[in-house]
DNA sequence: AAGGATGACTTAGCGCTGCTAAAGTGTCAG
DNA sequence: CTGACACTTTAGCAGCGCTAAGTCATCCTT
């Protein structure tokens, strides 16, 4: 019934186009002419399948999230390990393509597989001794950390200005007065970053810790 | 020196008058043009005042983030109340502009003063027994927490679509076949929200729980 | 098989955007 | 009085999201 006679477009290739061209040219350069181009059409077509730009990015975000693969944990698996596991994942696919966390952060709508997944995933953490209540502060919790955490890995755009060329830690220095003592320098020097999987999980850790004793707490 | 004959217009003028637009029109309605009418002169005025446009975009995060007024911790103030005092006075400072969060997590680059400010914050966890990394990777996830929050509480566009008009949880229950029953709309029934303060505390508190669990294990 | 309805796309174009180049204007130093 | 400089204007470019109207091929009906 909703098969037409030949399409040649379809919303779904829409954003699977649209996600592939996202990594070559940035959201930025993410233009409707462009992406029409793409898929050798004039822009104009593109609305037969979509409202608005901002529904094409709604998709690509549902798709983003989707490709994640996330879902309830495991038979058997502690709620602890699927936490980690699913934020790890949800990051991956963020990290996945370019400017990934700004289109998840800025989507209006998700789709009802998401939501669907979504209830699951409660269920099963009701299901392990949270309260609806808390598994859904939770899992809020940790998908907002996740998605700040990659805004931020994301964030260093092919900005023009070569402010630090070379040397961004002396310019940081100067920042600081030459002090070269000083714990934001001492702790770069020792390895810390604000990106990467590190950093990453030692955010993780210390909210999937603050849960278990938020749980417990709860439970006497 | 640099003080200017007659200058009328000034970066920190700009700065302010697009904070007071902000809210006003919200972020895609603030263009320069707006903003110069706002300011009583031409559009390419501002480029005097500023490179380009997401360099004033870049102040004006870095206006909100100095407005929070965030720095080391009172004496004699445990870093647990000085870190959750800090997180709300941060999240108050985006939740105070319309779409104060977008202009944060995307600014590329922060005024010395927030860096200083920064700096001397760490400093004060080291003196507190943390590890120049350690306190650089709370202060990261904490942060990260917030932006990534606010955005989210930020995100209900004045959409033009009624998508659900009067009942919002009746679509959610036909989106998940009629179960009643289903954790997520437990959970909304019981008053837990994906936003607004009660939320907000509660990732807050994992976040510096599992920081002491996290500090007392290094210790040892 | 003729005729109309419909789906999918094109051509043309509106009002807007960030931004630049060049021309002015007003104030001050020499 | 003259030049220099700081600041603002006028004019305009290329590109944006999006709409209205027109053009076909295909399908359903008679």
């Amino acid at each position: 019934m909703c098969a037409a006679t030949r399409p040649g477009l379809t919303r779904q290739t829409l954003i699977e186009t649209a996600l592939r061209l996202l990594d070559e040219v940035g959201l930025e350069g993410l233009t409707v002419r462009r992406l029409a181009a793409e898929l050798g059409v004039q822009s104009p077509a593109l609305y037969w399948h979509i409202r608005s730009k901002q529904e094409l990015l709604d998709g690509m975000a549902d798709a983003v999230i989707l490709a994640a693969g996330m879902g309830p944990p495991h038979h058997g698996e502690a709620w602890q390990d699927w936490l980690a596991r699913r934020a790890r994942a949800f990051r991956q696919s963020l990290l996945a393509h370019r400017d990934g966390a700004r289109i998840v952060a800025d989507a209006t709508w998700l789709g009802p597989a998401t939501v669907r997944t979504f209830n699951d995933e409660l269920a099963a953490m009701v299901e392990r001794g949270f309260t609806p209540v808390l598994a859904l502060r939770t899992i809020t919790a940790v998908s907002q950390y996740v998605t700040g955490f990659v805004l931020q890995e994301q964030a260093r755009r092919p900005g023009r200005q070569a402010d630090q060329p070379s040397d961004p830690l002396a310019a940081l220095t100067d920042l600081l007065d030459g002090d070269t003592d000083a714990p934001l320098l001492a702790a770069i020097r020792d390895g810390a970053r604000t990106t990467g999987d590190d950093a990453f999980e030692h955010g993780l850790q210390a909210l999937i810790d603050g849960t278990t004793a938020a749980l417990a707490a709860h439970r006497t």
